[in-house]
DNA sequence: GTCTATAAATAGATAGAC
DNA sequence: GTCTATCTATTTATAGAC
């Protein structure tokens, strides 16, 4: 087999048994069976252990960094559809944690170990969704659309809906005993009882029908 | 030192370092320096490492038997105030994690390695929190005080905002860069966007507030 | 109870033949 | 490119002296 075959290969078996059993619980004996080799290809490969969990790193951020979650919503968040935004995020996150669910599972364990990872997917990705997600927010606010409530605690509990969802069913109840739904339906319940308890509004005929932002009057509810 | 006192000693060093490092990533030796004993002390009190790790499942489990999450608001589901019921479990929740941020840590650790603790937690906490909640949400749309959407998905909506909190507090944003804010007003600020989000109360308008029980969430949002 | 010393197994990593 | 064989350090675990 050609060299970056074989090296790409060897990294996604790699990518399988880290985010199954952590960086210190998979060793290299592991993988080079996993991947039908031996051990000492996995070393012409990678120099050491750290450079392949490295290497995995990188593979798998360049892959993110590619699908921005900012943009799928970004024209909703210019037509200042609320529901879109929220509801694009949602779905756009829990469809990305059920296609890659290694990529959770490997986030985690990073955190859990404190490697880089996790700081460079805080810094690049969650600090991205609370300030822009926060900028929004406090825009609807101005435009008298959504209730005085600090921003970021918005987004800490629109999030953490979301991503307590996907971490349930990828690591608690893979068998989903208590809850099973779509992705498209939990995004659109979750994003309904947010925008209910955010956003002003004095009907209480369905819940979407509000200011959609251009001609908002209302000023300072409470 | 007594045989039962060095042994809880020996555990407790245990705990933190397995929280930390997870199981695999823990060595006896780390262990027993920590503990400022020999490696063979700690083989004396524990036969192996997994009997070690068994043990302080045990002790934690034991531990966290005795808190009844559930019976913190036993009261308030009896009266049916939708607040403290709320709010009470999320306050509970959030002192009990930054009380014993060890705990999630380990907890999280048995769930990414399928560990025994994380399904005995899950089966015996997890579940009976869905089960009694969901029970009273039902409750409460029979009442007309909820609006009718699956019990299931506001408990997730719910826990997902308290336990991401938690989350990020004590495994990402230990500096609390992105939100900073106490575990009270937290509680509030969940139960609030929560309950806005599904009690069908006609809020501002002065109108009906048809919800039965002596409903006395108070209004403020600062 | 506690230690030092050490056994036995496993880990990561390298050498060198093919 | 790939393997077998091997080296070295570490890890779990034990023996036996004090």
């Amino acid at each position: 087999m050609a060299g970056g075959e074989r090296r790409l290969q060897i990294l996604r078996v790699a990518v399988r048994l880290f985010s199954q059993r952590g960086f210190r619980g998979t060793t290299t004996k592991e993988i080079a069976i996993a991947a039908g080799v031996s051990e000492a290809m996995v070393f012409r490969h990678f120099a050491t252990k750290e450079e392949l969990y490295s290497a995995i790193l990188d593979h798998k951020a360049c892959l993110h960094d590619t699908m921005d979650p900012v943009q799928v919503v970004a024209e909703a968040i210019a037509r200042k559809d609320d529901a879109a935004v929220f509801e694009g995020l949602a779905l756009d996150a829990l469809n990305q944690h059920d296609c890659d669910p290694e990529f959770h599972r490997l986030l985690l364990h990073s955190a859990l170990e404190e490697h880089e990872l996790a700081q460079m997917f805080w810094e690049k990705f969650v600090k991205r969704v609370y300030r822009i997600l926060g900028a929004y927010i406090r825009q609807r606010q101005r435009d008298g659309a959504m209730i005085q409530i600090e921003p970021s605690v918005i987004v800490r509990a629109f999030v953490g809906m979301v991503i307590h969802h996907s971490l349930n069913n990828n690591l608690w109840d893979r068998k989903r005993t208590l809850l099973k739904i779509s992705n498209q339906a939990a995004a659109r319940e979750f994003t309904n009882i947010l925008l209910r308890g955010v956003t002003t509004t004095t009907r209480r005929n369905g819940l979407s029908k509000k200011a959609t932002g251009k001609n908002s009057r209302k000023k300072s509810s409470r």
